[in-house]
DNA sequence: TAGGTAAGTCTCTAGTTGCAACTAAAAACT
DNA sequence: AGTTTTTAGTTGCAACTAGAGACTTACCTA
């Protein structure tokens, strides 16, 4: 069984994932268009990323269509790089990594803090549950090929 | 407002985790190590890495922490590369990383799937959640500065 | 039209990646 | 005991990538 699991770990999404996000720079500038930077200066003097890096990364986050770049009409010198929908799908991600940044690296709440705008109080903790919203641990998981399932997921979950 | 945003990005605990975890290669170890790989010839011949990169990665993966090396009692050439609890602590930025990849790249449900062993059912999505579990989207969130929390949360959280 | 600004591009240096061949040490065979 | 195999690396070298900073181009403002 361990050795059926590996031949198959390269048809992971991982890898693609890591296609589009896995560049030093990626994740920083993604951050930073969800702290609400969007032109190229503010990205710039932000990071403090050289000039050409930037220029490449912004590129290369375009073509995976995770930002959108448009020229303002007001002033047509003014890029403006927008999160689409896939980009803003990656919050989960940047989150969980800076919270386990926090929690074993730095060791204290990063400035700025997230949180709800319904009550100005912190988010919780990003975790791994299962289909009907318990927290899993390590433990409590496991690696199965498609064929060992349970029952289709879309089945039980229209019960 | 905006402005004072702005000043205070960098104090954010997402660099610090990058310097453990942002080369190229450090999540698919990672995500090896989590498939129960444990050898260095098993990563090398799963993940295709060149040898002196890996030598490299791990030695930082282990002076992060992330993974501790210890040579076997019965062969002592054997290396044994394990996941420490903080290693293991990045499994939901894993999660929310390859369900992003599954989700916007490659359209398809990745092998092996992680399933809840209980009940050998796929996990739910990695999502932000609210501090009483509420799912939030990315229009339901604030970036606040410390001191415009509504109020310490540990004192809210003891009610 | 002169001057400034936004978003790059170019150049050159320094560091990183990757392949292939080599080494070191422990175990296994003969 | 000596040779071979296995495991986990290291070394040397070519190609690629990152980084600092000057330069360019298009556009706006006075």
């Amino acid at each position: 069984m361990g050795g059926k699991i590996r031949e198959v770990l390269s048809e992971c999404s991982l890898p693609a994932a890591l296609e589009a996000m896995g560049e030093r720079w990626s994740f920083m500038i993604l951050r930073a268009a969800f702290n609400g930077l969007h032109h190229f200066e503010e990205f710039q003097s932000e990071l403090g990323i050289a000039r050409n890096i930037l220029a490449n990364r912004l590129a290369r986050l375009v073509e995976h269509e995770i930002l959108t770049r448009e020229a303002m009409p007001e002033d047509r010198r003014k890029i403006e790089y927008r999160l689409t929908e896939k980009g803003a799908a990656l919050l989960p991600t940047m989150v969980a990594l800076r919270q386990w940044g926090e929690r074993w690296e730095t060791g204290c709440p990063a400035t700025p803090v997230l949180v709800d705008a319904r009550d100005m109080r912190p988010i919780g903790p990003i975790e791994v549950r299962s289909w009907d919203g318990r927290a899993l641990t390590l433990h409590d998981l496991h690696w199965a090929l498609a064929e060992d399932l349970a029952v289709e997921p879309e089945m039980r979950a229209a019960e």
